[in-house]
RNA sequence: GCCCACAUAGCUCAGUCGGUAGAGCACUUCCUUGGUAAGGAAGAGGUCACCGGUUCAAAUCCGGUUGUGGGCUCCA
């Protein structure tokens, strides 16, 4: 007779056998209904999972986070089983879980079209309407293997074959279509009320591209009707938010044809680049880097040195001039050694950091690009530390420091941190690989960060840190990177004299904190909504007469915010105040000052604020002061 | 690069059954000189991304190319 007891303290007393759903339905017929999946002493059951020892149990309902998991999960399965029936030829693999909904990955030669997404949907309405059971059983992993073997399904047995021998293999089935999956399910398909397909897609089998491409579906679904479409508007005003979009309604920049993945910066656009340079430029010297600059068309033979040519080649711009070969850069690192080689370096000179903001040039695949956030021509905030492997971590601190401190003024906390360790091919010993990982991972430790390990994802010279940023739709967007270096400084023949006199080669650290300036505007761009604060916006103020009586007092009142360096314009047109208005409110810009008679008069102007707000009138001087400033 | 879509005026989009293109905004000119999110009128503007095919006839159907969007892979 197992005790139960639930999470309200209370302790029932059943006769077994009995399940899940039983007890449920023993607390309230209502609970039953909505009654999804359970936890069992903490572990996540089916309603059907029988109970025949004492243990603690929580009904799980669409409320709970758990249970959202479980109905998309479950409409995974769903999507599968009008697939099945619909393209009986069609395979199933795999279909996860994922933010916001889920996915499943099909074999299907003809591939899907968007048109049979409709057909599917409708079909998994059907299949809810008559509420099919949701049955687990398990199977020894031989017998699943024929099992699906038999069915065709080459994906599912390969999957089964790979799953260790002891582990217990579950099987659901619905309506006669049946899916191996660790579960838990909803009782039946009458659960999965609101979901709806988004997208195909191409996933290669087992994210390997050597291997044969999938044909992926992804869905949405939530517990109601209500969230799935509070979801969709979310989208919806996402969207509105779209780099791209505000980029050509703010004429910032374009993007054509004729140069894929490089962008044309229009006045206001660069203007942003602009501020973004100076302000990092500024920050970068205060914190002791020497800025360079190196070319960006360097003879092949360089390449071929750092190793670039042999790894990258193919991503890199050529160029042949009088029978020579040379590459655009498509990163600043070999240059800076070429600085750091010129005269006789000391360990005196340590740490020593180079900084420029590199114009590089990669060739990525067409199907990358990405508007401004994945680009072909880009430039770095690059720079480049030379020290001594004891100063590594001390620099890599500084470094977090700097990175927050910048992230910080931009208003970004969301950041992701990601340490990338050593690769199955690289190069430098293991002692070297244990000091350099641990340096970075106790930088991170040390300021409390919580960051994510990435095994094997180092690159081939040495590990690093990610530091990454969310665009408007949640995707993820790498940024600032710290990279420890041991094979490049000898590549190239970098050394400094030590104190004993011997000649050693530095460490290399690789840093950026913004990245490429392109992304970090994009992504600036959706995180302000176009609405840029006034010390970073292309136009600060605009001003405008009301009648061409106040023409000559707006121009002089415009000359002197210029003068004082002052992003102003004036709108003389002929037009209403309403209208001039409204146009630089869809603009954005953070302040519009209104010349009529009465500020004429008074030797004053108007100041409205981009939100509508009045501030009242005050002389210009007031207004640098209390806003521009 | 691969999978699925898309490409019409500067922008946002309509264009049915294949019969040589349309709206709103923006632009130009004129009227209007006004007080906090759209004053009025007229005008100009398109080799329907590009190349080829089918057809008496193609923005429309078919094939290819380029670019863009959503994914996958990649991102040194």
């Amino acid at each position: 007779m197992p005790r139960i007891s639930l999470p309200d303290g209370s302790i029932r007393n059943f006769h077994s056998p009995l399940t899940v759903f039983d007890v449920a339905r023993d607390i309230g017929a209502g609970l039953a209904k909505v009654a999804i999946a359970a936890t069992v002493n903490g572990e996540l059951t089916d309603t059907s999972a029988l109970l025949e020892e004492d243990c603690e149990l929580s009904i799980v309902t669409a409320r709970d986070a758990a249970g959202l998991e479980v109905i998309r999960h479950s409409t995974a399965h769903l999507l599968a089983q009008a697939v099945k029936q619909l393209f009986p030829e069609a395979q199933v693999t795999i279909g996860p879980v994922i933010d916001d909904g889920f996915y499943y990955d099909f074999s299907y030669r003809p591939g899907f079209s968007e048109d049979d997404l409709a057909a599917i949907e409708q079909r998994m309405s059907q299949i809810v309407k008559d509420d099919h059971r949701i049955q687990r059983t398990l199977m020894e992993r031989k017998a699943a293997v024929e099992f699906f073997r038999d069915q065709g399904e080459v994906y599912k047995a390969e999957i089964i074959e790979s799953i260790p021998d002891d582990e217990e293999l579950s099987l659901y089935s619905q309506n006669g279509f049946t899916d191996l999956c660790r579960g838990p399910h909803v009782p039946s398909t009458g659960h999965l009320k609101a979901f709806k397909l988004m997208k195909v897609a191409g996933a290669y089998w087992r994210g390997d591209s050597r291997n044969e491409m999938l044909q992926r579906i992804y869905g949405t679904a939530w517990p109601d009707k209500k969230q799935l479409k509070a979801y969709l508007n979310q989208l919806e005003e996402a969207a509105r938010r779209d780099h791209r979009k505000l980029g050509r309604q703010l004429d910032l920049f374009h993007m054509q044809e004729e140069a894929p993945g490089m962008v044309f910066w229009h006045p206001r656009g660069w203007t942003l680049y602009q501020i973004l340079q100076q302000y990092m430029r500024i920050e970068q010297l205060k914190r002791n880097y020497l800025e360079i600059n190196t070319p960006e068309v360097v003879d092949y033979s360089l390449w071929e040195r750092s190793g670039h040519a042999d790894k990258f080649g193919d991503d890199m711009f050529s160029v042949k001039s009088e029978g020579r070969d040379f590459a655009l850069k498509p990163m600043n690192c070999p240059c800076h050694i070429q600085v750091f080689n010129q005269g006789l370096k000391s360990y005196r000179d340590l740490p020593l950091r180079f900084a420029e903001f590199g114009s590089c040039h990669r060739n990525e695949l067409s199907g990358a690009l990405h508007g401004l956030m994945r680009v072909r021509a880009f430039v770095q905030d690059d720079g480049h530390i030379f020290c001594t492997e004891d100063q590594v971590q001390n620099e890599v601190s500084d470094f977090i420091d700097f990175l927050h401190h910048v992230y910080l003024t931009f208003g970004f906390t969301g950041i992701i941190y990601k340490l990338s360790t050593r690769p199955e091919n690289r190069v430098g010993s293991d002692e070297e690989w244990d000091k350099a990982e641990a340096a970075l991972a106790q930088a991170l430790d040390s300021k409390s960060l919580s960051w994510e390990l990435n095994p094997g994802e180092g690159a081939f010279y040495g590990p690093k840190i990610e530091f990454s940023l969310k665009d408007s739709i949640g995707r993820v967007w790498q940024c600032g990177t710290m990279q420890v270096d041991f094979s490049m400084p000898a590549r190239l023949n970098a050394e400094y004299v030590a104190e004993d006199g011997s000649r050693k080669t530095p460490v290399m650290l690789h840093r950026a904190l913004i990245g490429a300036f392109e992304r970090f505007i994009g992504i600036l761009i959706e995180h302000w909504e176009g609405k840029f604060p006034v010390w970073f916006a292309p136009v600060q103020a605009v001003i405008m007469n009301i009648t061409d009586d106040q023409a000559n007092y707006v121009r002089e009142t415009q000359e002197t915010l210029k003068k004082q360096g002052f992003r102003v314009e004036s709108d003389l047109r002929n037009e209403k105040i309403g209208f001039k208005i409204r146009q630089h409110t869809i603009q954005r810009i953070p302040y519009l000052l209104i010349a009529g008679n009465r500020e004429l008069e008074t030797n004053l102007v108007a100041v409205r604020a981009l939100d509508g707000e009045d501030l009242g009138s005050m002389p210009v001087e007031q207004f640098v002061r209390d806003y521009l400033k």
